[in-house]
DNA sequence: CTCGGATCCTAGCACCGCTAGACAAGGAAG
DNA sequence: CTTCCTTGTCTAGCGGTGCTAGGATCCGAG
C-alpha cells in the first residue's frame, strides 16, 4: 500500500509543480506565453501528462484561480483587521484589493478576465471564491447604510474596484490620480 | 483619374465590408470565431487581402472598437438629452452605457477587453474614444461634486460602470439584481 | 520469471496568424 | 498592335496553438 501511497504523493506534488510553473510564467511573461509546450517543458515533462492532471489548458487557469482567491481573501482579511474604525477599513480594504491585483496580474486575469471554467455567483461556486466575495462582504457590509442589502453593496463596490483595477491596468486612466480615485470611491460609497 | 477614383472608392467599400463582417461574426459567435480564414471566407476573399487593408488581426478589432466608441457617444448623448435634471441625466447614462454593453458585447469587447493597438487617456488617444470620453464628461461633470475634478470624477464613475458591465456579463453577479445596483451606485457617486 | 496494468512519450491532427512568391489583368509606352 | 510593367489577388506554406491516439517502457503482483 505503501507503494500507492507515494505515487499518490508523488502525483499531487507534480499537479502543484504545474499550477505553479503555469502561475509564474504567466505573472513571467503573460498568459498568452503559457502554451502546453512550453508548460511541459517547464516542467520537464511531455504535454500529455499535463492532460492526466487537466481537461485541458482552461482547467489549469482555473487551478491559479482558486489559489488566487484564498489568497487575495487572506490579503484583504489582514488589511481590514489592522484597520480602525469602519472607514478605516474599507478603505484599507480597496487599497489591498487593488494591490493585490497590481502586484499579481496574472492571477487577478485568471480570476477575472478569462475563462478557467468555474462557476461565480451560484450554489455550486467553488468554496474558495466564495469565501473571497465573503471576505469583501465581512469589511464591506457594515458601511451599506440602512436598507441596503449588504450583498448588493458588496457587488457595487466589488464591481468598482475591479474596474479601477482593470482600467488602469490597461492604461485606460491617468496613472496619478489612482489614488485619489479610490479615496473619492470609498468617500462617496461608503455610509460611515 | 475617374479609373482611379473608383478603385479607391471600392476599396473603402470593401474596408467597410471587413470591419462590418468582423463585428457582425464576432457579436454572432464571439471574437474567438473571428479567425483570419472565416474572415476572409465570409468577404469572398482570400486570406492576404485582409492584409493590405489592415496590418493584422488586432487592427480589425480596432476598427471595430472605433466605430463602437462613436456608437456608444451617440447613444449617451441621446439618453441623457432626453432626459430632466442632473440627478435623472446621470441615471440615464449608466442605463444607457450597460445596455450598450450588454446589447454589443463584441463591440465592448473590442473597446476595453481585448487589444486593438489603441492608445487610451492619452494625447495621441484617437478622436472616436476621446469623444466618447467628453461624452461621459458632459453629464457626470456635473454632478462630480464641490472640489472634485470633473475628469476624476468621470474615471470613477465610468470604471464602476465598466466593472458592473464586464462582471455581470460574465456571470459573476447575480443576474436579477442589476437595475438595484445601477440606482445604488447612482444615488451614492453624484452629488445631486 | 513472467504477466498485466499503469505511466509516459513520440508523433500527429486540425486549426491559428501571417507572408513569400507565382500569376493574371490592365493601362502606358513604343 | 504588341510589349512591358505595375497593381491586385491567390495558392501554398511557415511556425505556432490546444489536444489526442497509439506505442513503448517500467514495475509490482502472482
Amino acid at each position: 500500500m505503501s507503494v500507492q501511497e507515494r505515487k499518490q504523493r508523488e502525483r499531487a506534488e507534480r499537479e502543484r509543480l504545474i499550477v505553479a510553473t503555469a502561475r509564474e510564467l504567466a505573472e513571467q511573461q503573460g498568459w498568452d506565453a503559457v502554451t502546453t509546450r512550453r508548460l511541459a517543458e517547464r516542467i520537464e515533462y511531455s504535454q500529455p501528462v499535463l492532460y492526466s492532471h487537466f481537461r485541458g489548458k482552461r482547467e489549469i487557469i482555473g487551478a491559479v484561480a482558486l489559489q488566487g482567491a484564498a489568497e487575495m481573501a487572506a490579503a484583504v482579511r489582514a488589511a481590514t483587521s489592522a484597520a480602525n474604525g469602519p472607514r478605516e477599513r474599507v478603505a484599507a480594504l480597496a487599497r489591498a484589493y487593488l494591490d493585490f491585483a497590481a502586484r499579481n496580474p496574472a492571477v487577478y486575469d485568471a480570476l477575472f478576465q478569462l475563462d478557467g471554467g468555474l462557476a461565480y455567483a451560484r450554489e455550486d461556486t467553488p468554496a474558495p471564491l466564495k469565501d473571497a466575495f465573503a471576505a469583501l462582504l465581512e469589511s464591506l457590509g457594515e458601511v451599506a447604510g440602512d436598507g441596503v442589502p449588504p450583498g448588493l453593496f458588496t457587488e457595487v463596490f466589488w464591481a468598482s474596484l475591479h474596474g479601477l483595477a482593470t482600467l488602469s491596468r490597461a492604461e485606460r486612466l491617468l496613472p496619478e490620480d489612482a489614488a485619489r480615485r479610490v479615496e473619492l470611491l470609498v468617500d462617496r460609497l461608503a455610509v460611515v
